[in-house]
DNA sequence: ATCGTTAACTTTGCCCGACAAAGTATTTTG
DNA sequence: CAAAATACTTTGTCGGGCAAAGTTAACGAT
């Protein structure tokens, strides 16, 4: 039993992406505006959050208009999803390290 | 529906604190040396982390010599414990939010 | 008696990252 | 024509995490 925390992802590391991975790990295609307000994050804030995300492969996005405005939608990546899966799995893991001390 | 991320606790909102809490939450009366060791951290930043959860009432210590040398141990408090499974809940919860968009 | 070591910190200083706010481009609505 | 909205980027600040070194006190070895 080494670093138990290895096990977490460094990009989730953060109140805010667990908050955007959480919504669009069960909402495929959220809108900037959406998300923004739902995080109650300002625009620039989002926006460096989701970068280390879109680097990482862990969301994608779509550029379209809905009437005549143009509109950023994004969703989870199977691999964010699964990546995501792991961290939360890795959370729940650290609290069943019992009594065993051998290292 | 407005901010997710209100039933997150601040204090928890590290990988560290939550591998203290994680940590404490099975095993009472852990020390100093043996948690540095599990976490990964030098003295110094055991100490730092210890003591946002000191201040909060979340961790409690206790210091006595073993042989003829100091040891201090840590145990979570009741309301510690308590307090890191509302921040574990508020996680989960944080997924279940679905489809539903009234606010 | 002195040196080195261990435990448990505190202090120092750096650096990175989160944040708000302001600036930007384009289009749309009044 | 002016104000607002979308989706950013840029700027500048501030705080917090970090390693490392310093601190205190007691012990153990030489």
């Amino acid at each position: 039993m080494k670093d138990i925390l290895t096990q977490l992802n460094p990009v989730f590391d953060h109140r805010n992406r667990l908050g955007i991975m959480s919504i669009l790990s069960v909402n495929d295609w959220v809108d900037y505006g959406t998300l923004k307000e739902l995080l109650n994050l300002t625009d620039g804030n989002l926006a460096s959050h989701m970068k280390p995300l879109e680097a990482a492969e862990y969301v994608e996005f779509r550029k379209q208009f809905v009437g005549r405005r143009p509109q950023t939608t994004y969703a989870a990546t199977e691999k964010g999803k699964l990546a995501f899966k792991a961290h939360l799995d890795g959370l729940e893991a650290m609290l069943k390290i019992g009594k065993d001390n051998e290292k």
